[in-house]
DNA sequence: TATTGTTATACTCTATAACTATA
DNA sequence: TATAGTTATAGAGTATAACAATA
């Protein structure tokens, strides 16, 4: 076995790890949600709401990348589960306007400390050189995966 | 602003780059799909295929972890678009065995081959310390997160 | 009696297209 | 004419429960 090959399959474990590791987070994350009385796309629109504040369902639906009407189904949901409320746009009578009720407010603020706590969880007794080479290698990874999609999107483009 | 203050913040950014990386490499993943006609859910399981072998429904379902009616669900799909086939058990005349065609096998390879190639162009530009580095991080990131969710599970259980 | 896979039913997320009310 | 949000329709993934055929 080569000194290629090896290198080769430590980087299909590292890739394997690294899709792990997410699915792990993703799955902790929306474990917590449902504890809350969220799903991860409705979880989504609270964020958004939380840094956006009152919004239109048109704003929210380029901010969470999902169609108008899709929007509507999440709104729908959240208002029937008592997180947020339409009200009617001040200016514009085809709109409306999302807000938070107090008790998704509530949530909203909760699901932000909860995130902090789990950044805290995973990292805080790294020593501050691991933990500097690990944010170091996100950010190499980063940008070589933007490099990879720009490519691919422009091959496409071609077609 | 405290010194800890700043590495609380950090390590916010460093779970949001984490986060970011994981859903990047997902929505690549999944275009790559679409491209050979497979949705995220059935690649899973033709992934699952390939590593088992022909298999009954039932040890698929607990492979990829899903309801066995969630399977029947799948295979009816992959065998409406020409991936797999379901075959008579020879021995169990309830359960089938699910193989691939020769399409599904010939697809199922280029899967196993795209996932070295984004490893590949993933890491390969990465010097050898950076990336023994990346991967220690990892390794202590998981295992962090699996203490947690065993501990977050005992808790649960005493409930 | 237990297991395999199905039908029946339901919920969530997603999309496009057609339509209403308003700008 | 364009925009905001809806109804209508459709498809994918997920689940539980009841039931068939077979072990």
């Amino acid at each position: 076995m080569s000194v290629e090959s090896s290198r080769r399959q430590k980087q299909q474990a590292a890739l394997g790890q690294l899709l792990q590791l997410a699915m792990l987070i993703n799955e902790d994350m929306e474990h917590g949600l449902g504890r809350v009385g969220l799903t991860p796309s409705r979880a989504t629109l609270v964020w958004e709401l939380l840094h956006l504040g009152p919004s239109t369902q048109r704003v929210l639906a380029e901010a969470i990348g999902v169609s108008p009407r899709n929007v509507t189904g999440l709104v729908d949901a959240l208002v029937d589960t008592g997180f947020v409320v339409r009200e009617p746009h001040p200016t514009d009578r085809r709109a409306a306007l999302v807000s938070f009720t107090e008790h998704g407010a509530r949530i909203a603020e909760q699901l932000k400390r909860d995130g902090e706590q789990l950044a805290d969880d995973l990292f805080a007794d790294m020593p501050d050189g691991q933990f500097s080479a690990l944010v170091k290698g996100f950010d190499v990874l980063m940008a070589r995966l933007c490099e990879l999609i720009a490519q691919a999107k422009e091959k496409e483009a071609q077609r």
